[in-house]
DNA sequence: CGATTAGATGAAAATGATTATCAGTACCGT
DNA sequence: ACGGTACTGATAATCATTTTCATCTAATCG
């Protein structure tokens, strides 16, 4: 390998920072703030085939938004939990670490023949206030 | 009311024939195919703004496939099964219902305020032929 | 009846996220 | 230095979705 990426460090960092998933934009917003870049913030292309790259190479993880985009976290990330969103507004509450769902991961790793295996889980309703 | 959608009952009944996630473009596939409507198939604008009503009213289930799309699907479908998708080649194993999760939603339902609780559980690894 | 009007529709433009293209540049081994 | 390879940024292209707007349709009112 002749040129080693010059910003997988510092996205890395940004997702380290929260266990929360996050978007492009997000990320480039985090560098642009953080100056932790001595050449400046990368441009959000290079963040897009960043954390594409990856999310192929098992290093993120990646979940869609109700909205439509795609949202990265590092893998294994430890604090798991989950969102409960309102259909109607957009509303999240969120919902903790459920043991069963993985006892259910588990059990699904071990019964298939993939590697790494990891999940996402996503809950929708109506909230109160949109009933 | 002084007019009432055209389409409605026709995307319905593209959507029963099926206990899949769909996407617009599929649904006008289908539609285009069945010559089910007399004055020929809506616009896929109309199929857009069908299926967004439909499912703020809570008729509809969405989901977002991985490649960004908007899939849907009736409400209360009975047969239910998951995927477990190879992050690096895209293959998909499908994964049969697993009773655990139905339980772990209708606790959720119960302990939150919201109505109409639904979920979506994706799995991701990689695929033995990618390791 | 005919006028009015709210809602539905279709075509096309606008939007927004993501990906592809391409020219320029930095780095590595020779 | 040189050639080659991979990274980068700017821009254009793509794709799904939403918005806009002019038109149409059917129910209601005078």
């Amino acid at each position: 390998m002749v040129n080693t990426p010059k910003y997988d460090e510092a996205v890395l960092q940004v997702l380290d920072r929260s266990s929360r998933f996050r978007s492009c934009r997000e990320i480039l917003r985090d560098l642009d703030r953080s100056h932790s870049c001595a050449t400046g913030p990368p441009s959000l292309s290079t963040i897009y085939r960043t954390v594409h790259r990856m999310s192929q190479e098992g290093v993120l993880d990646t979940i869609q938004s109700p909205e439509g985009e795609r949202l990265y976290r590092r893998c294994g990330t430890p604090v798991r939990h989950y969102h409960l969103f309102c259909r109607v507004c957009g509303e999240v509450e969120e919902i903790a670490q459920v043991a069963e769902i993985a006892a259910v991961v588990e059990k699904i790793r071990c019964l298939s023949d993939f590697a790494q295996v990891d999940h996402t889980f996503e809950l929708t309703g109506v909230c109160p206030r949109c009933l």
